[in-house]
DNA sequence: TATTGTTATACTCTATAACTATA
DNA sequence: TATAGTTATAGAGTATAACAATA
């Protein structure tokens, strides 16, 4: 018999257990360990990864509405850590893109991101690790192909 | 090689994708759906499996802040979910615990939950699940381990 | 007429500090 | 003096709808 875990005495479930993980993470994650708030961080990380991305790309990827989107990117731009450009081939469209000093804060970030990352999962072996990462990326590609709203 | 996920195109890091998974998550736990909004039925269930908790058990072990705690118990006495009674031993604290109602309305979200949770996770074995619950739970008590604040 | 992004607004959630009562 | 819980309040985050520009 394994020994039972403090934290799930009697299985709550993943969506409880993603929830109060998130929680956890989220009040380490500060702004001053990051630089940036998570969510700021996470949109530079995914125009870096996704060039040409679009606001709405980024509002169904990162499961934002609309609003967040224009105002975490108003911030971004102001700190000059991103710009908005017209998509010449539709103009209604803007395409994100990362500026030099964007890409330098997200690096800084990510290594911060890493070092935190490192002290919780240090229970962790560097195949769990792989395999935590490997099975949340299956649950997240689920999640993005479940059709929006219900 | 392995098929690159579509979701982490290149690798952002579990507190990343645990935001990212949560807030797809949480969207999709929708009050109607569950009868609950997330965080109350989060704390039923922690008092179901943890007899005798405290306020601040629940503050610590579901990572709230004390003024949560007590706008979630409000709400979930109106409905006749759960009681606080006095600490005997400590009349500062208070002891709270499920009604039978509390425990009818906790067996219908589970089922809920259960079934949301057999949709996202339909793409991964029996297996597969098992060993996320165990890493998640790992990384839920490496997290309960570090120091409240910094 | 539909879509992309913006603005305005309200609602929920979270964080902080001051207060009461017990220890 | 310290702790458990409550209250009050402000701030951040989220959701909704109305609007402008473009397709």
């Amino acid at each position: 018999m394994d020994v039972k875990p403090v934290g799930a005495p009697a299985d709550r479930g993943v969506v409880s257990l993603l929830a109060q993980l998130n929680k956890g993470v989220h009040r380490l994650m500060t702004d001053e360990l990051l630089g940036l708030r998570l969510k700021p961080y996470m949109v530079l990380g995914y125009i870096r990864d996704h060039p040409g991305a679009t606001q709405a790309e980024l509002e169904s990827a990162l499961f934002l509405d609309a609003n967040s989107v224009v105002l975490i990117l108003n911030e971004l731009e102001s700190a000059r850590y991103s710009i908005r450009r017209r998509d010449p081939n539709d103009r209604r469209r803007h395409i994100v893109e990362l500026t030099p000093d964007g890409r330098r804060m997200l690096d800084r970030a990510e290594k911060a991101r890493e070092s935190l990352e490192g002290e919780i999962l240090k229970d962790l072996s560097a195949e769990d690790r792989r395999t935590l990462r490997r099975l949340l990326g299956h649950v997240l590609d689920s999640l993005l192909a479940v059709p929006p709203r219900g």
